[in-house]
DNA sequence: TTACAATATTACTAAATAATAATATTGGAA
DNA sequence: TTCCAATATTATTATTTAGTAATATTGTAA
C-alpha cells in the first residue's frame, strides 16, 4: 500500500474510476433495468414497459449505463435491444445483495440484544 | 422473476435499499477510507492525515459509512477508531474493480480493432 | 415523398450530494 | 474548574443528478 495515498495519482485515479462505476449501479431503477436484462436482451420499449418507466427516462438511464460500459445495444429494425456485456456485472450485483443482507442480520441480532437487556 | 417488476413493493425495495448502499462506495475519498481500513482500525486523525482530508469531511464520509454500516467505530480516550464491520465490503470493492478491469480490457481490446481497420 | 413508431437527445426544474467554514461536543490534563 | 485536542455536527454554497416534457433522429411502410 502508499504511504500517501493522496499523493500518488495513479492510486487516487483508481478509485475515482471505481467511484464512477459505482454511481451507475447507485440507482433503483438502473439496478432493476440491469436485472431485467440479466435473461437476455430486451428492447428500450420493452424495459420501459416491464419496469413501467417513461421512454425518454429509461433510454437516459440506459445511455448512463451503455457510457459506462456495462451494457451494449444492437439495432434490429427500428428497435434498439440492450443487453449485459458480461456476466460479471450481474454476479458483482448479486455479490453486493449478499453483503447488504449479511449486514442487515448483524444489525437484527444487534437489535434482539438490545431488546433482551432488562 | 416478477413480471411486473414496479408493482412489486418487496422487489423494488431490494433494489432501492441495494441503491443506497451502493451510493456509499459511488465516492473516491469514501473508497479510500475504505482501502485504508483494510489493514486494521484507524483513528479520524490517521484517516484525516493519511489521505489528505479536512478532519470535518472525513468525520462526515465516516458518518455515511458508519450509517450504512460499513464501518463500525470504537472510542479510546479522545481517539475515536474505525474499523470495517466485515472483510466482505472489502472483498466487494476487490470485484468491483475487476469487474472493471475486464471491462476496459474488452474495450483497449475494441480500440486495437478500430485501429487495425485498414 | 409523407406518416408513423421507436429511440435518443435537449432544456429545464427539483432534489440530493459534497466541500468548506464555523460551531458544538467530548475527554483528558493541568 | 479551565484549557486543549479530537471528533462530530451544522449552515451554507456549489455541483451533480434525476425526472419531465418537448424535440430530434432513425427506420419502416404506405
Amino acid at each position: 500500500m502508499c504511504a500517501n495515498m493522496d499523493t500518488d495519482t495513479t492510486t487516487s485515479e483508481v478509485f475515482q474510476v471505481q467511484a464512477e462505476f459505482c454511481k451507475c449501479l447507485a440507482d433503483p431503477k438502473r439496478l432493476m433495468i440491469i436485472h431485467e436484462l440479466r435473461l437476455g436482451e430486451k428492447s428500450v420499449s420493452e424495459l420501459s414497459g416491464s419496469l413501467g418507466l417513461k421512454q425518454s427516462n429509461t433510454s437516459q438511464h440506459l445511455a448512463v449505463l451503455r457510457n459506462a460500459g456495462i451494457v451494449e445495444a444492437r439495432r434490429e429494425g427500428s428497435l434498439v435491444f440492450y443487453k449485459l456485456v458480461s456476466e460479471k456485472i450481474a454476479q458483482a450485483c448479486d455479490l453486493v445483495r449478499e453483503v447488504i443482507a449479511t449486514h442487515l442480520q448483524k444489525r437484527q441480532l444487534l437489535v434482539k440484544d438490545l431488546r433482551q437487556v432488562k
